[in-house]
DNA sequence: AGCAATAATTGGAATTATTCTAATTCGAAG
DNA sequence: CTTCGAATTAGAATAATTCCAATTATTGCT
């Protein structure tokens, strides 16, 4: 399990080579490790250039490559506002995401307590939910 | 106000020369038409080719022009999965979007009565939500 | 260690939904 | 009827992402 603590994330180093059945490259550390540095939900361009910086040689398909091991691995959330780039999200909690028109800036957005989807969605009974992306667009009380 | 009955959806013709201050021109009836017409949430493309048996003459980049027009103007909804394709949808109504996994199909989730946004997230207080959009994947109870 | 098999990386080309551009056509208003 | 801003059009451009084929790295044997 990787720590998420705020004000420590790993170098690619730190990380091991495997994590839940996925072989952990230097690049797969490299770009995991970024993803993980900074909150910011960058996208995969974003990580490609912060790779680059300890990994000149990485390629930006590379990047890709990494980035879609790590989402179908469940290690990296992939988060979409309507036909933006794709952005990528360390926290693995359950959680949403609020983007302020203003800057740009996406905020994680997190369920009140003990609130589950079946109890405010009219779903068709039977229904198996494998997937679910809550966006929200809006300002942030600045008064 | 436009009527929605599942039963009988206006054609091209039956639709006035302006909505909500919106200019309604030969090419914007017939894409709000089609868009009406059935409730499957059709691409930009779908629009395109349903709207060219009625319009031979009609051009892709007026589809997406007028799609456009109508989405800022209210009219219709765009909705996002991922990253496919925009799809439009003709229902105003309050509702989310449940895209079934085998078949592509996308189904309207309405809310149940009476929830609300701020029930159940928990946003930066003072924030101002614009847009939202929740989009759920998986599959139907087939048994 | 040496070797074969397999998987990952790479640069560049391809794809594709969407947007842009510049020219033409339309249509409301006078 | 003319004018003029707005809408439409065909086609080019854009840009995020994916694909491809070649190279390189890693793994699992002997
Ligand atoms: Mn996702
Ligand atoms: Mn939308
Ligand atoms: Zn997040
Ligand atoms: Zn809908």
């Amino acid at each position: 399990m990787i720590s998420l603590d705020a004000n420590s994330s790993p170098t690619p180093e730190e990380l091991p080579p495997e994590i839940d059945g996925l072989r952990m490259t230097k690049q797969r550390r490299e770009v995991f490790s970024v993803v993980l540095a900074e909150r910011d939900h960058p996208t995969a361009n974003d990580v490609f250039s912060r790779s680059q910086k300890r990994m000149p040689t990485i390629s930006l398909a590379t990047v890709y490559n990494c980035l879609e091991a790590l989402v179908s691995h469940g290690l990296v959330r992939q988060v979409n506002f309507e036909r933006e780039p794709s952005r990528y999200c360390p926290n693995l909690s359950d959680h949403c995401h609020f983007q302020d028109e203003k800057t740009g800036t996406i905020h994680d957005v997190v369920f009140k307590e003990g609130v589950n989807l079946a109890d405010f969605l009219e779903l068709p009974q039977g229904t198996e939910v494998s997937h679910l992306e809550i966006s929200l667009k809006g300002q942030i009380g600045s008064n």
